[in-house]
DNA sequence: TAATATGTTACACTGTCTGTAACAATTTGA
DNA sequence: TCAAATTGTTACAGACAGTGTAACATATTA
């Protein structure tokens, strides 16, 4: 999956958490929500486990449940957990012309400004919480209610 | 090439340019300075020349030439004329779930979202000019000299 | 007219993305 | 106890995009 894919498909599958919540949901059902492939969605949810965002259980009436209030789970977290690239991914060229430091110097400039627009996009992601999301799709969350 | 490939490879070629103003340079020479492949400089070349960046002269004495001010000409603009994709380009799942709507108004939301990050990045590369670049780099400019 | 540019297209190679399948390990409920 | 259902993980073939390179028509100059 592409960043934005994985990202736009976990933000999915935990609106639904919430608004089942607290109701574990298997990630056949999940899947048959969103409208994602059921053995992708486990990958996934297994990476949001592991960073304690959700939680799985085994068995006939297992199912991953939502461990984290939407009030609070922003972006920026899922992202972080889903995706160990960067967003903005920098990809400079390899060093081999007849100036090898001067490219070199280039080079650390991109990084540094590359770092820059990473940063930039993730505190704009850290504001942006589930419930937000939820909110702007008029999606009721029944996780801080229960 | 990937974006930031793209884009770096650009960035390198302009500021040679803009210290080898006003002699033109070919793709070859080009090639040298700063280790990229001279087919492909000369498809990042061409498309910058249609956006009038540069200039382009065919024959035993031609090459690129430098057609705008470093003091002005900024990555963002770079960036457009090299890349018709946006920097954080969009991809969302297509709905084929049992709620299609409401998976079509998470799509939307995304594209809101990313759009609005996209116009971010590029606010952040129109204040970037390849005069700052080469001073940073402390690369002389001989283009508002001559 | 020979030499040297650009501009464009093509191509094989490579690595990555994608959807799917398979299966071990685990848990539940009858 | 055991069948059923679930997660978690790995594997894999096909599609797709990125890469470097080559080739050549066209244009220009000395």
């Amino acid at each position: 999956m592409s960043a934005s894919t994985k990202l736009s498909t976990a933000v999915k599958a935990l609106c639904y958490l919430a608004e089942s919540y607290p109701d574990p949901k298997s990630s056949t059902q999940i899947s048959n929500r969103i409208g994602a492939n059921a053995s992708k969605l486990r990958q996934l949810l297994s990476m949001l486990s592991k960073q304690n965002i959700v939680k799985s259980e085994k068995g006939i009436s297992g199912g991953f449940i939502l461990t984290k209030s939407p009030k609070v789970l922003h972006m920026q977290e899922i992202y972080c957990a889903i995706e160990d690239r960067k967003a903005f991914h920098l990809d400079v060229c390899q060093s081999n012309g007849e100036n090898v430091t001067e490219t070199e110097k280039f080079n650390s400039y991109f990084v540094d400004l590359f770092a820059d627009v990473q940063i930039d996009i993730e505190n704009k992601m850290r504001n942006i919480t589930i419930l937000k999301i939820m909110e702007s799709l008029n999606i009721p969350s029944n996780y801080d209610n229960k």
